[in-house]
DNA sequence: CTTACTCAAGTAAGCGCTTACTCATCTCGG
DNA sequence: CCGAGATGAGTAAGCGCTTACTTGAGTAAG
């Protein structure tokens, strides 16, 4: 629109060398207080503001970092009224990005086109952090090859990267035990997500840990499986009751929409929730709360997540050599009515809404 | 990290200049298949992605286009369930700009910075988009001449920016017809959001519309004003009925966290909803499905706002001379319980949730 | 056989910064 | 008074692309 102004400009009118005139705006030394007015005077008078790309061409860092996700649209007939993962984490993100001085970059990778979109996102990035399903292992290793990377809610199986992940295990390990200990309940099924999903593993694992804790015999593997869904909890429930003689005291869900699924399909045979089954999920969703039994779960701190990715992200640019860091960040159970508790309260340091 | 090759590299290599290097990659003319093959060929075998920042440095474009949206944080405290406004727009954006070939930037406005953080991010991209209430009127000028700006949500009092805008009036003037007409009231309230804002004024116009269409007398400002909050709607509503002898037929919220608020006020005095007063909000958020009574409200196209501005903003990018465009995004009432009405239904394409 | 194009490709001048070097002064201890 | 540092500032070579302009060969038309 306007025309704008350069260094050079700046320079001449200032009477400097446009050495000096980057030097002042980056706040180095090797000028006086007078230079630095002066300079700073006429880049105001002629509203010159530093060109982005030339300066990341010339100084090699762009200043901003990317964040990669899986596309929006995988989760929109889920449940799109509560704030998505995604959400949360994106804002995370921005503040800590913002924190540090860096802008942020956006892009859901769709479709098949992952590895080029994060090929194209990573060339005007300093970094990238990487939301666990974005990517394939081997498109995760090319990436970052090219440009530090951050993986976030997920634990890299064999590369050295950074990552930020939720303590999925602890989470389950506390809410299992919940049942065990506070409810005296012993008869426990699993449903599990997708077998692959390494959340849904962590998750079972973190069950079984708890029951052998508890002083009882954990199965070999959940007792059944379904998709992170609502259709999948419900299926998955009919599937786990068929399969009985009689209903478990209590079921444990992968996530809260297989709760929710499971909730349903329990209602629509009749079983009373928690007086003959208690129920749990995971990731306290919105809907949680306005479920009726509310939903016993554990709560992710998702946006904390998105804030400590780009942190760790911000430093291994900063130093390429630094010893590898990976991050569980705790979880935190929240009890509601579901599992068989009467009042309402929760294990967590913030209020319930 | 890998050492990075040059344009160069892969022109030395393929034998050709690097003018030709680029005219394949940005499929232009002038080179024959046999040319285009082996220069792709040697880029994939380099692994060479041109470097962003000299293509857009030389090219005078990024392919970017930056969000700039007020503080998160200032909607925290109000709905941390619901996705924020901001999120909604933001997934529009993000797959608007990629459907064509862009990345999206994003940041937050927060405290003063407004000015400076809208030129940082300027600096880096081809355009921008603005949620209202980002920046000042003076600033969203000074930025705009800069770089391409579109308005989202709220129309631009003096400048002659492009804009995107939800029909606020047209949607209040639905819901407040639905009041008059099909359930008969005559005597409706409107407590109204912050006077200065924009969204606020047209909602009450369209109230003052429907009255008047419907042959009634509308007042001349609202009964009662308060923050966009809960506790706005609440302490709006207290003193609405302090002021009035007799409780109104209606009361017509600017939005729903101030009809929630509403709500309880007139819970807290023993008031029955929709009985003796139909409450109606706008936005709907998700919380107005889980109320009792569940609200009345407008929808409004958030994600489609975020796509259509990002839409608007490219054209503007591709043609500066192009004529200037204001959209307005049509609304949807969603009629519920608390308006009156028995069955949920609602005036939507889409099916409630 | 010219003339006039068309087409494939090359030349090289930027784009607007950063920064390694270099240089001229000035300060100050010995 | 001299030499060693410090300090303030300039020189100029990039950074890795894009693109206006040029070139030369092939080709169709006259």
């Amino acid at each position: 629109m306007i025309e704008r102004s350069t260094i050079y400009e700046v320079a001449r009118r200032s009477g400097v060398s446009t050495a000096t005139v980057s030097r002042v705006m980056h706040e180095g030394s090797g000028f006086s207080e007078a230079t630095r007015d002066r300079v700073l005077a006429t880049a105001r008078e002629l509203g010159w503001i530093p060109n982005h790309s030339a300066s990341s061409l010339a100084a090699r860092r762009t200043g901003i970092v990317g964040l990669l996700f899986p596309e929006f649209g995988v989760y929109d007939d889920i449940d799109s009224d509560s704030p998505l993962y995604v959400d949360l984490i994106i804002r995370g993100a921005e503040r800590a990005a913002s924190a540090a001085g860096n802008a942020i970059l956006i892009a859901a990778t769709r479709g098949r086109r992952g590895l080029e979109l994060a090929h194209s996102v990573a060339s005007k990035v300093d970094g990238l952090v990487v939301l666990a399903g974005s990517l394939s292992a081997a498109e995760l290793s090319l990436v970052s090859q090219r440009v530090p990377v951050v993986l976030l809610a997920g634990q890299p199986r064999r590369s050295r990267l950074d990552f930020v992940d939720a303590d999925n295990r602890a989470g389950m390990h506390a809410v299992t035990t919940h049942l065990l200990s506070t409810h005296k309940l012993h008869d426990l099924a699993f449903v599990a997500g997708p077998s692959r999903s390494p959340d849904s593993r962590e998750r079972f694992a973190g069950f079984c840990d708890a029951l052998t804790a508890g002083g009882h015999r954990a199965q070999e593997r959940p007792d059944a499986h379904g998709a992170f869904t609502v259709s999948g909890g419900a299926s998955a429930t009919a599937e786990l009751i068929e399969a009985r003689s009689a209903l478990p005291q209590a079921i444990v869900y992968g996530n809260d929409e297989m709760a929710i699924g499971g909730l349903a399909a329990l209602r629509a045979r009749g079983v009373s929730v928690p007086r003959e089954v208690a129920v749990t999920g995971f990731d306290d969703i919105a809907a949680a709360r306005h479920m009726h039994p509310t939903l016993t779960t554990v709560r992710q701190p998702m946006r904390e997540s998105g804030e400590t990715a780009v942190r760790v992200l911000l430093e291994r640019i900063a130093d390429r050599e630094a010893p590898r860091r990976g991050l569980v960040l705790p979880t935190e159970m929240v009890i509601r009515t579901s599992c068989g508790c009467r009042r309402r309260h929760q294990l967590t340091t913030e209020g319930d809404r």
